[in-house]
RNA sequence: GCCCAUAUGGCUCAGGGGUAGAGCACUUCCUUGGUAAGGAAGAGGUCGUGAGUUCAAGUCUCACUAUGGGCUCCA
């Protein structure tokens, strides 16, 4: 056996570890390196050392469960005392310690009852093992330590050597949220130091793009422990890039057949009672009282939007019918998950509403996947697409849910679009796609979602007048691109790492003068932008030069232009390019021609 | 909501049972400078909030609030 294989492959692809396979021939090697496999095995071993490592510092802790993830590896486990993240370089150490004994990894079998008998003491690990069907148990073992697992593992403790103890957090027992909760501890390893540190380094630098340290740096957001958590402020920076946004999405909407409305923030109970929120939402929903009557605070804009469908009688000649609104919603989010604007308690989703007969769905969510499409283009974003079908408890007739749910994959089919199905995750009243993005640290968001709705309409009694001169009822497909402003900002930000294109950037030119004599053609140059629609900011501020220069390129701002003699008397300026940094001249009128190509490219 | 951690001027952080520090930012003055930090002076904090221990609490304890990492949930 070769010094570097940890285990091997079978013909169906499963792992078979040096300890199980009894038989070389026929199966794969795989080598001790960072391929898929390799590390997957590598992961789970390098669990147990950790677990084994706890168990001598924490002889009371008893573990559950410690499988790879995407991201490496966890283990969950009971202990008395409280553990820190301080306490991982202890275990870390610990975990070190324990490589020097050279221990091999060895594996022995029991059958269930003697598994039970053996573990009688350890209540997790009954858990554990009332969740394997199989009557057959291994148990790996290493040094003192050994632990009910299937496996795989490396054959000795020398192939862990390049691991990180990332964090300590909480998890339910099973991932229920009534059961107790143990101690998790996240892990990462690889098969050599070098791949640590990237992996490292690159959290480092996902870090540096974190929204809520560009946001403060850049002053576009802020939150205020008085006010409230989950309730973000937007401070000039912020508000002129959210408006820039908001301007850009105006003009597609309406360009795409949508018609601006709006609703109230608040509207009574009662309505909410008619909706199904108060029922199935209400311990999200923020409610009040005025004059005695209950109000419900909007958690969602569809009934404003119903409404005001409602209110003049409408045709068949009018669908599909498209609202569309900036919607202010508040709704309570636990504490706990509350995360930059990522997850807040108060945000503004681009809410529309499409009334539309069945027929019109397919047609209609086609549209709106090109839409999502081109803005999620527009940005350069990489995002999947899942498909989510009926829920064990909904409403609606099944052929109705197979007309819907085949409406939408074959939306996206025909935009080649690839999408995953996430099978019984519809909402009650209808099917639906969720459009994912992914931030910096690799975690997936939900922005854009495109809904079918057969319940609102229903319960509000929506109508429209059919060809046959009957009452019928449309269809209303719930829809949102961005998702909301506060969590697509925020992705953009990092993203972008701050450095927004032109179209978007809260300020997008920078102004240097050289000296007080530049100042005039500056602040002309400046006021010829702020007509066209482009933010511009004059850096005459009683600093050196070279101070104003460094100060205008750290902030990210697409042009620094410097304005010197040479500029004045040419009526002209001197580009800073901001990666370059090299430098290049324009005319006034060349520069306003560059500038709104860039403008141009906001459009979709 | 639950587990763990954190909370010092606008920002980033140091300190640590005897009553507050740095850098950046800010204000004023000098400097009028062609591509990443010119100089000087100054203002700004009852050390998240409320209790408790102590002769004495930013410093120790508890509660609350907020933030961070997770669990669960979601735009």
């Amino acid at each position: 056996m070769s010094e570097n294989i940890i285990g091997y492959l079978d013909k169906d692809n499963n792992i078979i570890d040096t300890q199980s396979a009894v038989d070389t021939a026929g199966l794969t090697p795989i080598e001790y390196d960072n391929s898929e496999k390799a590390l997957e095995i590598i992961r789970h071993s390098t669990a147990h050392l950790m677990a084994q490592a706890i168990t001598e510092l924490y002889p009371n802790s008893q573990f559950f469960v410690g499988p790879v993830v995407d991201e490496g590896f966890y283990y969950d486990f009971r202990v008395d005392e409280k553990i820190g993240e301080e306490d991982l370089k202890t275990i870390e150490k610990k975990m070190k310690e324990l490589i020097k004994k050279k221990y091999k990894i060895e594996k022995y079998e029991l059958s269930k009852d003697e598994a039970m008998k053996k573990f009688a003491n350890d209540d997790l690990k009954q858990a554990v093992m009332s969740r394997i069907p199989d009557e057959t148990l291994s148990i790996y073992k290493q040094g003192e330590f050994e632990d009910l697992c299937r496996g795989p593992h490396v054959p000795a403790l020398r192939f862990l050597n390049n691991f990180k103890l990332t964090r300590v957090a909480g998890a339910y027992l099973g991932g229920d949220e009534k059961a107790e909760m143990l101690t998790r501890i996240y892990g990462i390893a690889f098969a050599d130091k070098e791949s640590l540190k990237a992996h490292l380094d690159m959290l480092e630098e996902a870090k540096k793009r974190d929204h809520r340290k560009i946001g403060t740096e850049m002053e576009l957001f802020m939150f205020n422990e008085s006010a409230g958590s989950g309730l973000p402020f937007w401070m000039p920076q912020g508000a002129k890039l959210r408006a820039k946004l908001e301007e850009i999405l105006h003009k597609a909407h309406r360009i795409r057949g949508y018609q601006p409305v709006r609703g109230p923030e608040i509207l009574k109970s009662d309505m909410w009672r008619t909706s199904g929120h108060y029922a199935c939402y209400g311990e999200n929903m923020y409610l009040t009282e005025i004059d005695e009557q209950e109000y419900g605070i909007k958690p969602m804009n569809c009934i404003g939007h119903i409404q005001i469908f409602k209110q003049t009688q409408k045709s068949y000649r009018d669908l599909p019918l498209r609202f569309y609104e900036y919607g202010v919603v508040h709704r309570h989010e636990k504490s706990g998950v509350l995360h930059g604007l990522l997850r807040v308690r108060e945000f503004t989703q681009d809410d529309a509403h499409i009334f539309c007969t069945p027929e019109q769905i397919a047609g209609e969510v086609i549209e709106v996947v090109e839409f999502v499409d081109s803005v999620m283009q527009l940005f350069g974003f990489e995002y999947t697409m899942e498909v989510a079908t009926k829920p064990e408890k909904a409403i609606g007739e099944d052929a109705v849910w197979e007309l819907a749910t085949q409406g939408l994959k074959d939306a996206l089919t025909e935009n080649n679009l690839p999408y995953t199905i996430d099978e019984g995750g519809g909402a009650f009243y209808g099917p639906k796609i969720d459009v994912k993005i992914t931030d910096a640290l690799g975690r997936k968001w939900q922005c854009g979602t495109i809904q079918v709705d057969f319940n609102l309409p229903q319960r509000f009694e929506v109508e429209y007048v059919a060809e046959d001169n009957t009452r019928k009822q449309p269809v209303m497909l719930h829809r949102a691109i961005l998702g909301s402003f506060e969590r697509f900002i925020a992705i953009l930000t990092e993203h972008f790492a701050g450095e927004f294109p032109f179209f978007i950037a809260p300020t997008q030119v920078i102004f240097v003068p050289i000296a007080e004599n530049h100042v005039a053609y500056a602040n002309e140059l400046k006021k010829t932008l702020m007509a066209e629609g482009i933010d511009a900011e004059v850096y005459d501020k009683n600093d050196s030069l070279n101070k104003r220069i460094r100060t205008a390129e750290k902030q990210r701002v697409p042009y620094v232009a410097i304005i010197g003699d040479e500029e004045v008397a040419n009526r002209s300026v001197a580009i800073r390019n901001r990666r370059s940094r090299e430098q290049y001249n324009l005319t006034q009128d060349e520069f306003m021609v560059e500038l709104r190509q860039e403008l141009q490219k906001g459009k979709i």
